[in-house]
RNA sequence: UCCUCGAUAGCUCAAUCGGUAGAGCGAGCGGCUGUUAACCGCUAGGUUGUAGGUUCGAGUCCUACUCGAGGAGCCA
């Protein structure tokens, strides 16, 4: 035999009444006195293939029938369409070779803790929800740079060790570099810039590290974020391109993984409405929302949503608790356990809700203009909306010394927030960069920044400077927002938390 | 850093007032020709997170600690 495999699964649909090949992993078999079902997993999908005793090696079929989950094998037989099995087509097994027999596989078809889990991610990876993220994953940063590649600019690399701060400085991971003092890098975005000068639109694309102390469903100190930088354009502009950046990569992704947004229960018909024109709020009209009685409104109407829903699960609780006490047999009692279980999980989350959203509520309507939006503000807002928001010109205060002060109003300055909608959040944040040497300078000094660590990056503001501007995107943050999935953590294959690292 | 909840078989969870620690899944063996988290029968599997305390008796009550989950704060 000179391949391993003469097809992949994704493919059988080609190969109908012909031999093939398969080779890959035993996802899951059940076995019957004279016939086999074994689910071989190969990367590409899942596929059933049928062996029946009398058709094979009577040891092989004995060795077979006791191959443990995940057992790596070959497996060759003629390909036919059946509508039994998962994909449409299966394989009547004719010959097999066995790689490995795995014993005692730890992670099982059933329900497991987070804890076990992460413990086991390089196992985990392997099961088809995260098979399913990650090849959206794959989608998401392929669109992302085809993108940027198609619409003239160029990639530049920016380094990891860096100088510069960027960002506040508390949330830097400090480094040893041969006794000298540097840290991670939290943005491309200052050498970027510097870029931008010689290509006039870049973009880079790498890991972000950042300390904060946020231990929350939506942060990971190291995850990939995508910094596009252009000069000569205006904020108006800018955000048509993190317009239909955002679009084209949601397009990309209803286009190339239907089978793993069905999987994931994603909302795809949400999906489908991210095209066109999003939502355009000043950051005063945000706060003029929040404020406001229409947000009172919805507040309430959120709550009476929860408590109703409360009522029909404490309903059904009872209604189960009868059940079990009449079900007969202990499997259906126990079935029934695990349902009141999930109940009482639910239960729990609706409690912390309906706890919560009158606190959120308050926090909405006594909203000082110049504070930062919350997450709870943020989350209103993004709720209340079908397609992702701009939130633009937020005071500078709360932002970054680099942001260019708005011409009319220079309590503001001239940046952006894309909130995903359905109470997702914060996907980028972007700006215009001030460009002239006197403001930035009296910006960095105002917050005691020592400005001989900016030298180079005031000399831009020196030679030849222009306006410009650019924006990032959280790769995971997307991830997660486009597949529905809860925490960030499952949006990378080895997720780094505030408190916790696994492997 | 704070708040809430939790830790019992490999995994997910039960265990009523403090009174002999159980089930499902997984594993092993057997049965069954079409299964879809298959089903049926049998078997093995436990120092109840750690250290103390109360008690005739502690998985259960008390104290401290360790670890985990969720949330808050913080946060491009």
């Amino acid at each position: 035999m000179t391949n391993y495999y003469s097809c992949k699964i994704d493919e059988l649909a080609n190969y109908t009444g012909k031999e093939v090949t398969l080779a890959g992993w035993l996802n899951r078999l059940r076995s019957g006195g004279k016939v086999l079902f074994l689910m071989l997993r190969d990367g590409s999908g899942i596929c059933q293939c049928i062996v029946e005793k009398e058709k094979i090696d009577p040891e092989l079929f004995n060795q077979l029938k006791h191959l443990g989950q995940e057992s790596s094998l070959q497996v060759t037989g003629i390909v036919r369409a059946d509508e039994r099995s998962v994909g449409g087509y299966e394989i009547a097994v004719s010959n097999a070779k066995i790689f490995c027999q795995s014993r005692d596989y730890p992670i099982t078809p059933k329900a497991h803790g987070v804890e076990f889990l992460m413990k086991h991610r390089h196992l985990h990876l392997r099961s088809q929800r995260q098979w399913a993220i990650n090849r959206i994953r794959h989608t998401v940063i392929a669109a992302v740079r085809s993108f940027f590649n198609d619409n003239g600019f160029t990639l530049i690399d920016t380094p990891i060790f860096t100088t510069a701060a960027g960002e506040g400085e508390q949330t830097l991971f400090g480094v040893d570099y041969f006794d000298e003092k540097l840290h991670l890098s939290q943005t491309g975005q200052l050498y970027l810039e510097t870029a931008a000068m010689s290509h006039g639109k870049v973009y880079c694309f790498g890991p972000t590290f950042r300390a904060e102390k946020s231990k929350t469903r939506r942060h990971l100190t190291e995850f990939w974020m995508v910094e596009p930088e252009v000069a000569w354009i205006t904020l108006e502009e800018l955000m048509d391109l993190a317009e239909n950046f955002v679009c084209s990569i949601v397009s990309k992704v209803l286009e190339e993984n239907r089978n793993e947004l069905n999987i994931l229960g994603s909302d795809i018909e949400s999906l489908e409405k991210i095209k066109g024109s999003f939502y355009r709020l000043t950051y005063c009209e945000a706060v003029e929302i929040l404020k406001g009685e229409k947000t009172q409104e919805f507040m309430a109407a959120q709550l009476e949503g929860f408590l109703s829903r409360e009522k029909q699960l404490k309903e059904k609780l009872k209604e189960l608790t009868e059940n079990q006490e009449s079900a007969k047999k202990q499997w259906q009692k126990d079935k029934i356990a695990t349902e009141l279980n999930e109940i009482n999980i639910e239960l729990g989350e609706l409690a912390r809700k309906i706890e919560n959203n009158p606190k959120h509520a308050k926090l909405a309507k006594d909203f000082v203009w110049g504070k930062d939006l919350g997450g709870s503000d943020e989350t209103i807002i993004s709720l209340m909306h079908d397609k992702p928001i701009f939130v633009t010109h937020y005071p500078k205060e709360v932002k970054a010394f680099y942001m260019k002060a708005n011409k009319d109003n220079a309590k503001v300055v001239d940046n952006f927030d894309m909130l995903a909608p359905a109470g997702f959040g914060e996907i980028i944040g972007g700006s215009m960069r001030e460009e002239d040497y006197d403001a930035l300078m009296e910006r960095i000094n105002e917050l005691g920044y020592n400005p001989q660590n900016y030298s180079w990056y005031l000399d831009l503001r020196k030679f030849g400077s222009a306006p410009h501007g650019g924006f990032g995107l959280g790769i995971e943050r997307t991830i997660a927002w486009i597949t529905g999935e809860k925490h960030i953590r499952q949006c990378i294959a080895y997720p780094r938390m505030m408190d916790k690292v696994y492997i």
